[in-house]
DNA sequence: TTTGAAAATTTTGTCGACATTTTTTTCAGT
DNA sequence: ACTGAAAAAAATGTCGACAAAATTTTCAAA
């Protein structure tokens, strides 16, 4: 999620144990958890690698989101509770802080979960579960595709969709998250990979 | 998916490695991912069981399906590919044979993969993967709160959905899907939940 | 120096044994 | 008969040992 592991990682076993302290077994249950959400690539008999999309899968991630997140937050803006409108408020203030001390890591972060807290303000546990899978993945991708330039999320859009769901504005926020989603995209460059760092 | 193993029924990790002749190992693993996609309830110590959505994890599914199901679809009668329309056809044509044939867990499993299939024909991953994981949580609903009476999907909805794609009309479909998903919802009685039965 | 096969090492996959927890059964006391 | 504590049985959780596979190293021949 913070993309301080590059994509085809290999995380084996043994340093995972190390790592963690834990045993094998433990390590193995969450490779396979890992696995199944897309995030490592576990291949019989070689082990784990952080997972390392190729185009098209890249692109249905982005396909998946933009079927998902407009209709999400047009629903959202028609009646969000003020219980919401306050964490996500508060979670805004912590992307502000983030920028402002320039800790990047922190940064990466707080913008790819700011869409999971969008997801969790419709109360909906399905919905927030896939939208966390596909936040994740997105970061992967940001840390494959995008420009080393650019933070992955341009600095004021998820305040100004905020605003347009305090507003009641359904339209306004479908609108706003649609072009903020193109322009996620439109940072990266889905043909020319970088190339994996150690780490 | 096919509501021959009641909610709440126990899986114990015995009886399943004699079911199918495999070690503890083989048996734990599918556990653990059948509940990471909320179709078992694994509780520590205690073993696993079919998982029983309550009133409220019952409503989060189809409001998940509503979210996506429509502008799925929608999106699907805009270009359909042949490959795709004929697989969809083919399908409707296996789900009158179960019907005329009154076979009942097929019409069950049938009636679920069509959702499938229409995610699947768009080509995306992750929004196959999504649907199947929603479908088959759907599945688990009918079968605890359904009314005995009536199969889980009305007649020929689906063969009506298949046609507005098939003519491509993306707002004749949205339409009939989300018709669709109401007349399924309101099969259910949410407050007065089945008996499991034992299996 | 380079190549390639064999050996050694490392890593992953599987199984059985044992500890711990839960569930069932037993059985004495009311 | 009913209750409840103790004992027995059964089930789950964890670990280490070993097998199988993949990777690395070694080393002889070109």
């Amino acid at each position: 999620m913070e993309q301080r592991l590059a994509p085809n990682t290999k995380l084996s076993e043994a340093s995972l144990c190390e790592t963690f302290n834990v045993g094998r077994m433990h390590v193995r249950r969450a490779l396979l958890l890992l696995s199944s959400q897309g995030i490592i690539d576990l291949h019989s008999n070689r082990g784990a690698y952080v997972a390392c999309p190729d185009k098209s899968e890249a692109q249905d991630v982005f396909a998946a989101r933009t079927l998902i997140e407009p209709p999400l937050v047009r629903q959202l803006a028609q009646e969000p509770s003020e219980v919401s409108l306050a964490l996500l408020t508060e979670h805004i203030a912590l992307e502000d802080a983030a920028r402002a001390q320039n800790e990047r890591t922190e940064i990466i972060r707080l913008s790819g979960e700011f869409h999971t807290k969008l997801a969790q303000a419709t109360g909906n546990k399905c919905i927030s579960r896939m939208m966390r899978e596909l936040v994740t993945r997105t970061s992967l991708i940001v840390g494959l595709f995008g420009s080393s330039e650019n933070a992955s999320c341009p600095d004021d859009e998820h305040t100004k969709i905020l605003e347009a769901i305090k507003s009641r504005d359904p339209k306004q926020a479908e609108k706003l998250l649609i072009s903020h989603l193109i322009h996620i995209q439109s940072a990266l460059d889905m043909e020319v990979r970088k190339r994996p760092q150690d780490d």
